[in-house]
DNA sequence: ATACTATTGTGAAATGATTCACAGCGTTAT
DNA sequence: ATAACGCTGTGAATCATTTCACAATAGTAT
């Protein structure tokens, strides 16, 4: 392999993008490097190192083409090709992320949904049908689904990535707040939201403490 | 200062504080930072590395005191005293996090809701009051309210923050697709749920194409 | 044409986070 | 009592990420 790529630089990546897309629409033509940090958050040194990952071409003076870089993320992120998603657990969360991504992202579609509670199998919410959970793994095989989302409670976490995992998913995005054990050639992603507000209340009380001294 | 501890640490903190919240129901009296390790799904060396943090108190062959560990560790996310938080954005996301919330952490309290649609306004959501937008700077003052949850449209998101930092807010957790600017000694928690799945996708097929290497 | 300016691309340095490895020390076994 | 074991706490090393700083270069002005 030539030179592997951070999960943090993917991630800014796929800001980039965002930010390049609506660029393009209000018809902005170039960028430079130092604009597109600013609207990031980042550094104008970071946004050259990033866009060096999907061969950064720029132009001195010109900065970077907005079109052209545009097109070279979403390549890098493979938009040609669709990644078929599988939603667990139709709770609140559940429905929240279903809800947030219909019709969003093209070459990302949640395409299936699962459910314990036999009152949400079989409806459509946000075009999208919600079988019962028993089906999951026959599903997942006859979709060629590769990504999981994992939104059910923590009870049953883990059994249900064992399950993704033992049907060939690739990747996980777990929202359930406990750490998740799969083997090291599926991806997982934690998104632990009662951890995150810790943080923020911990850093927040901080910072008044630090005003004070 | 004696020594910062990174958002990572604190992060992995609040990990093991809701892990040992679990053992310690279920009567584990010590634990060694190999299971916890194991459990949260780290290196012992990392987890003994961060107990130093709270002034680790281990004991060689016995390990950590469960009941001890998990007081510090409360102590030092400094439970006594309450953490008062505002949502804002009543919507699908905004819902979500609110049930997630109700009454599970006693010292970080989502103390008052906000939205502009009038239909929402006045009701009470999982013993939560939601006020009309033009009273959130009001509010925040009134009930000493520190941390800020942006879970609205990313066209409100912006203004959103700003009126929370010009009334005082010392921590945001930005559920809004979009980079927010905020002064430096605000601190802000990104959670972009798109760029997360984007990420997630992208290694997922990274691993499939190693695969056929 | 030539000089000047501003920006990219990128080695190299700096910073930050994780892991290694082992001294020191309770605990248990003999 | 002594030895042996296994774990903690931590300095040092490694690894990862970010920032610095500057050569190369395209555009612009003179």
């Amino acid at each position: 392999m030539p030179n592997r790529i951070s999960d943090k630089t993917v991630a800014r990546l796929s800001i980039y993008s965002r930010l390049l897309g609506g660029f393009r629409q209000q018809g902005k033509e170039t960028i430079h490097s130092h604009d597109l940090a600013l609207v990031a958050g980042v550094t104008p040194a970071q946004v050259r190192r990033d866009l060096m990952s999907v061969g950064g071409m720029g132009s001195p003076s010109k900065g970077y083409d907005v079109t052209e870089l545009s097109e070279s993320i979403e390549a890098f992120f493979g938009s040609q090709q669709r990644v078929n998603v599988a939603l667990i657990g139709l709770g609140n969360i559940g429905r929240a992320i279903l809800a947030y991504f219909h019709g969003r992202r093209p070459h990302l579609a949640i395409v299936a949904a699962f459910d314990i509670d036999s009152h949400r199998v079989d409806c459509v919410h946000n075009g999208c049908r919600c079988y019962p959970m028993h089906a999951l793994g026959e599903i997942i095989e006859q979709q060629k689904i590769s990504v999981g989302i994992i939104a059910v409670p923590v009870s049953a976490a883990q059994e249900v990535a064992d399950t993704l995992v033992a049907h060939g998913i690739e990747g996980i995005m777990n929202f359930a707040p406990v750490p998740l054990r799969v083997p090291p050639n599926v991806y997982l992603e934690q998104v632990d939201i009662t951890t995150s507000l810790e943080t923020v209340a911990y850093f927040a009380r901080q910072h008044t403490q630090e005003e004070r001294r």
